[in-house]
RNA sequence: GGGGUAAUAGGGUAGCCUGGUCCAUCCUAGAGCGUUUGGGACGCUUUGACUGCAGUUCGAAUCUGCGUUACCCCA
């Protein structure tokens, strides 16, 4: 703003992003010139998707219900729910009872029975589970759900991070014989969500959340978080085992094969728009969005260089071949508007778009195109079987993405083997210490480090999970993040 | 719950203190025409705003009151 003032009125200016260093501003910023969210709309904490915002959640989600459809089915379920069926599950009301939207009236008719708006679906799901569910024939039932879903968060709401409704929140739902069975669906959840981030080149840390943070009616929580260009965490995918405390709640009990009824046990795992905010922070640059190419709305853009002597040809060149690299399978656009070339290159870098392919007169007289990946790598290709050559360029686009958002965030992690490193533990991102689980020395711990421990039993690929002792009390400790989270 | 600050075109702003010179400034974006086009082109034409209601006044973007919304601080 200030700078803005400062500007001469005859020197050109073009309005800069933020640096991606200033994370909130960046992040707003694109948020709005990358056409991903409109925040105007007149609810705090309610967001509207642009089409190029909800073309990126399209891909995104594809994949995400790709690898569900392995063994999953997708359902329905309503979004209200009576209130009788949501107070059901005492630990469950209090977790949110502070959060729930309710609706009270039919018109100007109260109700007699208050409908709540779902926070999350477990009572409206449950009690018709109860109704499907009879024998152990039926068993394991695994659905999931795509649907929007309200809190009313009272804290600051930030569009895709802290959100009045969640538009996406994909949930399953999975019921099972055993204890156990349910823990190793716990497991199988937890390595297709590692699967999903993978798939997104999205570094995240996967940990055991402490009984006093696990959701509301738990055994217990898995939890990933992703680490922010600010250090900050991002919970971005929970996995709940809910032992048989909601089957007790809500009746579901399976005949098993000696004839006894017997109560099932359950687990549920979410993941929320969250996710695109963690694809959008990871990747940015202070150039734009910087997407990886399984989730780009637009993978290849087609830059015509138009020579007014050779327009029509050039032209002709550019569709013959978008059309050819649509036909092999690609998301391809000819951006055909009468632009400089260099405005459409900073148009379509600021948007994401993994590869860009210009071609020319000069081109075309050679028989090459020229490309240029979103990380700046230009090339000339030949021109003949061009779909082979782009799909591994595009190949190394994802590659290229995924090492830098690696490295990132390995830089980001600090191990923390004394007390006296507490301190800086989480300055610029997150400390990784070992602790024993209890209470008293997490407590020790937040206090000595200005930040929070967000969990034990750390696994996964960016940290050595090995076995040491508990910093503060010298029992035997695991692997533990400590970080601020959003 | 208590207090503070703010609200001007699609986005960002100037003007407000000290009412008239404002049919509201500049940047950006949009539309039209022409010249252009290998890293953010240029010229001409043009669209578009004072948050809402009430008041003071000969005259209100500007002062006052109320409402709404947003942000910040305190509890």
């Amino acid at each position: 703003m200030s700078a803005n003032r400062e500007n001469d009125n005859n020197t050109q200016s073009i309005e800069l992003l933020p640096k991606k260093s200033d994370f909130s501003e960046w992040y707003n910023e694109i948020l709005w010139r990358a056409e991903i969210m409109d925040v105007r709309y007149p609810i705090k904490g309610m967001y509207v998707w642009h089409p190029y915002g909800f073309g990126v959640r399209k891909r995104v989600y594809s994949i995400l219900r790709s690898l569900l459809d392995v063994d999953h089915d997708e359902t329905l379920f309503p979004l209200l729910i009576p209130e009788h069926e949501f107070m059901k599950e005492a630990e469950h009301i209090k977790g949110f009872e502070n959060e729930v939207y309710w609706i009270t009236h039919g018109g100007t008719t109260p109700l007699d029975v208050r409908l709540a708006l779902r926070p999350t679906s477990e009572t409206s799901i449950y009690p018709m589970y109860a109704l499907w569910i009879r024998s152990h024939a039926d068993l394991p039932l695994k659905l999931y759900q795509v649907v929007n879903t309200f809190r009313y968060e009272t804290k600051h709401t930030r569009p895709l991070i802290r959100v009045r409704e969640i538009t996406s929140f994909k949930e399953a739902h999975t019921v099972h014989g055993t204890w156990d069975d349910a823990a190793e669906q716990v497991e199988a959840a937890v390595r297709l969500y590692q699967e999903f981030y993978d798939a997104l080149c999205v570094p995240v840390l996967i940990s055991k959340r402490p009984d006093w943070d696990k959701f509301p009616g738990a055994d217990y929580t898995i939890a990933f978080d992703c680490v922010m260009p600010d250090g900050r965490t991002l919970q971005v995918g929970t996995v709940h085992h809910l032992g048989d405390s909601f089957s007790r709640t809500f009746d579901l009990t399976y005949e098993d094969i000696n004839g006894e009824q017997v109560l099932c046990h359950q687990t549920c795992y979410g993941i929320s728009e969250r996710c695109i905010a963690a694809l959008i922070s990871t990747h940015g640059d202070d150039t734009g969005l910087c997407l990886p190419p399984q989730t780009a709305p637009v993978q290849i853009v087609i830059v015509p260089i138009i020579m007014k002597k050779r327009e029509a040809e050039v032209q002709e060149a550019a569709q013959v071949l978008c059309d050819e690299l649509q036909a092999a399978g690609f998301r391809v656009k000819v951006d055909a508007r009468d632009l400089r070339p260099g405005a459409k290159y900073y148009h379509w870098e600021l948007r994401g778009v993994p590869l860009r392919i210009e071609i020319g007169p000069r081109d075309i007289d050679n028989g090459v195109v020229m490309t240029v990946t979103r990380g700046g790598t230009k090339e000339a290709i030949q021109r003949e079987n061009i779909a082979v050559h782009i799909q591994e360029k595009l190949a190394s686009v994802t590659t290229e993405i995924q090492s830098v958002a690696r490295e990132r965030v390995q830089g980001q992690i600090h191990m923390v083997s004394t007390r006296g490193e507490l301190l800086d533990a989480a300055k610029g991102g997150v400390g990784v210490l070992h602790w024993c689980g209890s209470k008293e020395c997490c407590e020790k711990i937040e206090a000595e480090s200005e930040a929070v421990l967000l969990g034990g039993e750390l696994r996964g690929k960016l940290v050595n999970v090995d076995q040491s002792n508990c910093i503060i009390c010298g029992e035997p400790g695991t692997a533990s993040l400590l970080g601020r989270s959003y």
